[in-house]
DNA sequence: AAAAATATAGACAGACTTGTCTGTATGTTT
DNA sequence: AAACATACAGACAAGTCTGTCTATATTTTT
């Protein structure tokens, strides 16, 4: 359970901390504490916060669609595959304590100019809309599913 | 222009620098030198930041309900209604550069803990499918509707 | 075993934050 | 004209923030 290098349990603890209360919120000192690392060592790994913040939004960006590519194949049938992405949403959010989308929390607490991490986020959302247009392979409606999908998201955070 | 009341002076400023910049990007110190007000002058109309925060989604709440339905009520026919309903976002995004839905990003910045803005975002969006189920009066599609328009909303953050 | 890499704790700088306070000026009401 | 409310500028306290640095300890590699 610790027996994890201290490069991991700071991601680790930044992707907790970063999700659950907010980007400006979490201080570098909250993350060390949290991942038990020294802050010598953590700027070691990461020269500033903002990169620990590509890096938390990268792997999320892996992480998050590797669970939901693997939770919409386990079904064959097409409605079943969307079903799937919804009840997705319906598991990280209780997982994670109803904080929506983790990009689009981000994409409100930095500024435009922030292109790197503006692009991230960007991407994140357009795969997501392939990833719908793939498997329903009808564009309005993969759109619709799409809208619906993001909806989802953001009112979980609204109404818990 | 410049011949209004201080108080409404810093209302203004927060209005424009907390969904412009976000709620803690933006320091007291932003707002009053944007109202052009001592720092005295402030506190004796706010007692906190928290305070000013709760009065600019109140008045926000106000303002852009007012907008919406002004523009609404200008269609008869339900179809155009909600069309209008949905320009009205349009519109709203380009006057303010694509920053979304103040409550939802105000409720990504503040803690779970904050229980006073934490209502009045909730009621923001209750009010906002009460209108919509009002004008399209069949629940279903009401709902249908207010997630697309939710979606509409975000996604224009994204997109721009 | 010696050398190099990586870890530790924590002091520190400098810039920010919110909120308080002093002292002065302007404007309104009586 | 006197009294009061409201405005001003800005110093200050107390705490936060990010990021740097020193000095020591523990691993890992050679």
């Amino acid at each position: 359970m610790e027996n994890v290098a201290p490069r991991e349990r700071i991601l680790n603890a930044a992707t907790l901390l970063f999700h659950q209360n907010g980007y400006n919120s979490t201080g570098i000192n909250a993350v060390i504490d949290y991942a038990r690392v020294a802050k010598a060592s953590f700027y070691a790994h990461y020269k500033t916060k903002n990169d620990l913040a590509i890096a938390f939004l990268e792997r999320r960006h892996k992480i998050w669609f590797e669970g939901l590519i693997k939770d919409v194949d386990k079904e064959k049938a097409l409605k079943n595959k969307v079903i799937a992405a919804f009840l997705y949403i319906k598991k990280m959010n209780e997982k994670e304590n109803y904080r929506g989308c983790a990009f689009l929390n981000m994409l409100t607490e930095i500024p435009r100019s922030n292109k790197k991490m503006y692009s991230l986020i960007k991407n994140h959302k357009s795969d997501l809309l392939q990833f719908f247009q793939k498997i329903v392979n009808n564009k309005e409606q993969a759109f619709m599913i799409y809208m619906l999908f993001e909806a989802c998201l953001t009112e979980s955070q609204v109404y818990q």
